[in-house]
DNA sequence: AATGAATGAGGTTTCATTCAT
DNA sequence: CATGAATGAAACCTCATTCAT
């Protein structure tokens, strides 16, 4: 009974060695020299919970996956019910976005970075992965049109494109390297520009 | 089978091959033989005009750059002088940048997603290469500012994130990938998009 | 087939494999796939006990001149304290010398015949460890000076030159070829030279 | 007729710098690339006047052959005719003997050290060449014993090794580093090594 | 005769994986 | 379970030699 907890532990140690060093290294760099320092663990250890390299990558797509699930169940749950306060709940979500992948940097780096070829299996698994994510802020968009946030004529498929790619942005290139601007000013730049656009009212349209 | 080659040709050859193999297997997968296979020359010639396959990495990055730099310049060159064409300026604006990375795939997913340490240099080789980037577009913002066609209110660098993280994510998830909505939406539904937001009309502000 | 050992036994394997292999083939000549078909490893067991092959070459050197001091301070313990048996302890320790080299002809091909540039470092450690064998033998002469067998005029550097220049002729020409005359016979012409040189008395000086 | 002095300097320009490199870094490490730089010539040229890169080395060889024996006739001639004048012309051969190894540094570095296997047929030239030296030597010891310079009991073989050591030692030691003494001072302090040895004469025999 | 681009065998080194302890 | 020495395929790189120009 403690020897399966006791496995457990071991295994989440490798996991979270191995998150550090694909984080730092990229798949290809890393060797199982890092990750087995990392973890402060023997060489033939790394064997007895991962088959391979590659497998180890998989269990830290796993975690990412577990977490991402997690976060997109809270998300859900979400209420935009009271009108008044659609705007406060849609800055809250966009925070807690910017947070969970503040809180895991390290699998942010991997997740988004690492998009060269590792096998073919991975290159699916990846994609399939940032597809989940896009299609919950699809389903998103069609949610806040729901409510009549949103405008009808806007095509889901593209505010997604929107979303996702000042999000990876912002977390590749803000977030990560820990450079300004806080989220928070982000965020309500972000909703701002979201609500209104850009263009200067004197503009003849 | 000997075939001597005017220098400058044997190495564009060269190149392309490697940035062929990069794009596809990314720096730290692509092997020397990879590259030498795609160019058909043999593995002594590779090392006759690159020092290393680092050096011919930095050859990869050099020809971006080369081209990165004329595309800012034929953009700078554009003319906005006409009020009532700005919108149709902007549009060409941003097809030119699609049609861009369209025509230099290879290239775009080499610089876009070759995010881990190659070398100490390459990672300042990289930043610096993105930030000439977004220098140019930050002083796009400006520029549209100046002519009041956008806010006075927005800020540059904000706007930069979103035209950066859009461009990076429709290069890599739809241009590269070839998957629509063909370039033209994407550009029409995006500079709806700058202009308006998406907030409808009825929500109370 | 795995046959897993002591460290320093395998260690000592593999420095023995190396010292027979440079001696036979020279440092730049010598092959690691040669060292690891000496030793009867695998190709990357070298890597685990030596970081390079300059590195296996200063383990060689370190073996020698840990042999070497031995030999030294055995010779520095020998007594010329009784005046009747000075030339037999000379004699006795000319035998060592030659002797010593005998026992460890592949150390005395590498040391006396690598002198050409291995590395910067090489050749330092090189020049340092002959000058250590000089020193050696100017602190004899002046030691036979001082007990009053041999002429206080003559300078111990000529001398020193003479022993050296003798001894590593003999040990390259004839000990290593293991060809005659037996180091018996040398040694004892060698004695009666030193003593008193070969001009023939009848010689009007 | 003028081609054909031609292709005589230019090869004589080839052995030249084969020599230089060949002393500088030895046989292995020496590379063509190497040569052809220190004779100005293309790549190409090399292998019109030289088969290969052992082939130049037997042409380095050759030269100092050459020389040698043009040194070794000459100090035939040399006539010891004069019993009053023996020391003085013993005097004059040893300088001259440092004196051409002075002068041709390059190739006693070459000669002297180049030890190690570069080809069977090689390890036997080197060693016919070094033989057709401790001839002459041998040869020199029977004529001072002739003429009654020498000891009829001392063994000329013997005497060759301390020659040929002595001379060896101070080429490799003294005159190639250009270190002190001076070749007139190492030469009295040898002939008179050679006339008494080095006994104090208080000691009893 | 001279050139130097091209070749590829062979060298050094790395590292994911195995297995005896 | 855990260890880490051992393995060898495969990577990078060098350089003597060839041959089209």
């Amino acid at each position: 009974m403690r020897r399966i907890l006791d496995k457990e532990v071991r295994r989440g140690q490798l996991v979270h060695a191995a998150i550090k060093v694909f984080a730092a290294k990229g798949y290809r760099s890393a060797s199982i020299a890092d990750i087995i320092e990392a973890a402060g663990v023997a060489r033939g250890t790394f064997y007895l919970y991962f088959s391979s390299k590659l497998d180890a990558f998989h269990a830290v797509m796993d975690r990412y996956i577990e977490l991402f699930k997690e976060r997109v169940a809270t998300e859900t749950a979400r209420s935009y019910a009271n009108p008044l306060k659609v705007r406060q709940a849609i800055r809250e979500s966009l925070l807690d976005w910017l947070r969970f992948y503040q809180e895991n940097k390290d699998l942010a780096k991997i997740v988004f970075r690492e998009a060269t070829a590792i096998d073919p299996d991975y290159e699916k698994r990846c994609y399939d992965m940032l597809e989940s994510c896009f299609q919950h802020w699809r389903e998103s968009v069609t949610r806040f049109q729901k409510i009549g946030f949103v405008r009808r004529d806007v095509d889901p498929e593209f505010l997604n494109m929107v979303f996702s790619g000042v999000l990876i942005h912002v977390v590749l290139r803000h977030i990560i390297p820990e450079r300004p601007p806080a989220i928070e000013r982000i965020v309500d730049q972000w909703i701002e520009f979201i609500e209104s656009g850009v263009k200067a009212r004197s503009w003849l349209a």
